[in-house]
DNA sequence: TCAGCTGGTCTAAACGCTAGACCATTTGAA
DNA sequence: TTCAAATGGTCTAGCGTTTAGACCAGCTGA
């Protein structure tokens, strides 16, 4: 071993078809994709759909059921269980699992956040043509009617920061910035059950809109330095509030 | 099928550990971190650093071979093989491959090592301590006498920027910094060998650092943006006058 | 020269995944 | 109510990957 290029070498790890699924469906379960109630596919369609075997599909739904997360009863279909008793269960049992706001400190997240958000928002302000501001104010009218459902109202914030960071025009600080926003996820979704939370927001993403109309990049990274510091700070304020009855 | 929730579900993908540490290898070489006429660890040594067993060893070192990327002959050692030629030769033949270098477009690796690397500059102003100054000024002094030692003087390169990102306290920017730093090592070796390249850089190295022992991360932002300026100017044009004599 | 490295080969066993068959239960339309 | 069809539950045989270990064959350096 005298080359210094292996020093400190990690193992490998493989994830098997049957975790990445696993993975996948909490991951559509804790994103709201997969709503309280829903029925599953049948296992065989699953199979096609994954393009695995049925078996591997049946060891990701015991693994779901072991969570808690489905009900599956012999000769009719799986559903979804996800009630808010359900997902506060298995957030506590799985700390660092799919939950990746923990890995890293909130702080960390965001302060990288606002760094490759306002260089986003500053570019998209120069590049972004007529076609995207459409699509913008289309989002943002579909957003002034979901005040009072904060799932469909997370997955369209989604949209709406990957629309913006695709007219930066640069792949890499697109990836950052879709990485730093999932792992603030789970908690914002706490966070937009908060009375106002979803208006504020909006009314946030409305500047945001207006000074990437203008083509004013100063303006457009203030509107988001604002977006995003009051997002932390709200996110902030939830897991200060709702660490008291919890493990750790 | 009716759920709209699996509409264009995809194919899981699994990947096997021989091919994950291909994958790694290869890159390992492509990065520079593994030089031409390297030797490799034994590999049953390998196998301990990575916890695979020799077998999985022995399959991605065969397909490094088939490849021509190593020089493997029974009894002794095997041996890196990443000359100029043997390289593009391996880049030719995996367009997509691994080549993270020409993945993104060398002007999106820049604009995102600016916006990472300027706010790294700012926070490690404001967080670096004696002792890290210290370190940087040892090698400033190392590096004012590697000017003609190019492989040299860019491994203290990469260890000073490294040392400033670790002071910015924030996991997440380093991994960013030193993820982009990596896509332009294989170019960077090429400019350093210009004339009074080597210079330059250190001249610079010297203005970020009197700025961090400030404390201003006004100035430190700024020397660092001048000298990614430099860096980016100075790739840009080797990289035009050498894609002359290039296949694509 | 030869002990101790190296890569090359082989085996038996464990595990993940697959395809398919068959059973038991539920569902919904006839 | 009845019963065919769809569902989840179980099992088998087989394939590919990975492992641990043994042994062989070639190189290197004291």
């Amino acid at each position: 071993m005298d080359n210094p290029a292996f020093a400190f070498e990690k193992a490998l790890r493989n994830k098997t078809k049957k975790d990445i699924l696993t993975e996948k469906l909490v991951e559509m379960i804790q994103t709201g994709l997969l709503r309280d109630g829903d029925v599953l596919p049948s296992e065989r369609e699953l199979a096609q759909l994954f393009e695995v075997s049925r078996e591997t599909v049946r060891g990701a739904l015991s693994q779901l059921a072991a969570y808690g997360l489905i009900s599956v009863s012999h000769g009719s279909k799986t559903r979804i269980r996800a009630g808010d008793e359900v997902l506060a269960g298995f957030s506590r049992s799985h700390p660092d699992g799919g939950d990746k706001v923990n890995r890293f400190d909130i702080g960390s997240v965001f302060e990288s956040r606002i760094v490759v958000e306002a260089a986003i928002a500053r570019r998209a302000a120069i590049n972004i043509d007529v076609e995207g501001i459409q699509k913008l104010e289309k989002l943002i009218e579909a957003q002034s009617r979901l005040f009072d459902s904060p799932v469909h109202f997370q997955l369209s914030d989604q949209n709406f920061h990957k629309l913006i960071s695709e007219y930066a025009n640069n792949e890499i600080l697109l990836g950052y910035a879709e990485e730093l926003y999932a792992y603030g996820l789970n908690v914002r979704r706490q966070v937009l059950l908060e009375k106002g939370a979803i208006e504020r927001s909006f009314h946030e993403h409305v500047h945001i809109v207006e000074a990437l109309k203008r083509g004013d990049p100063d303006a457009a990274e203030r509107a988001m330095l604002t977006h995003l510091d009051s997002v932390y700070r709200t996110t902030q304020e939830k897991l200060a509030s709702s660490s008291h009855g919890e493990a750790g």
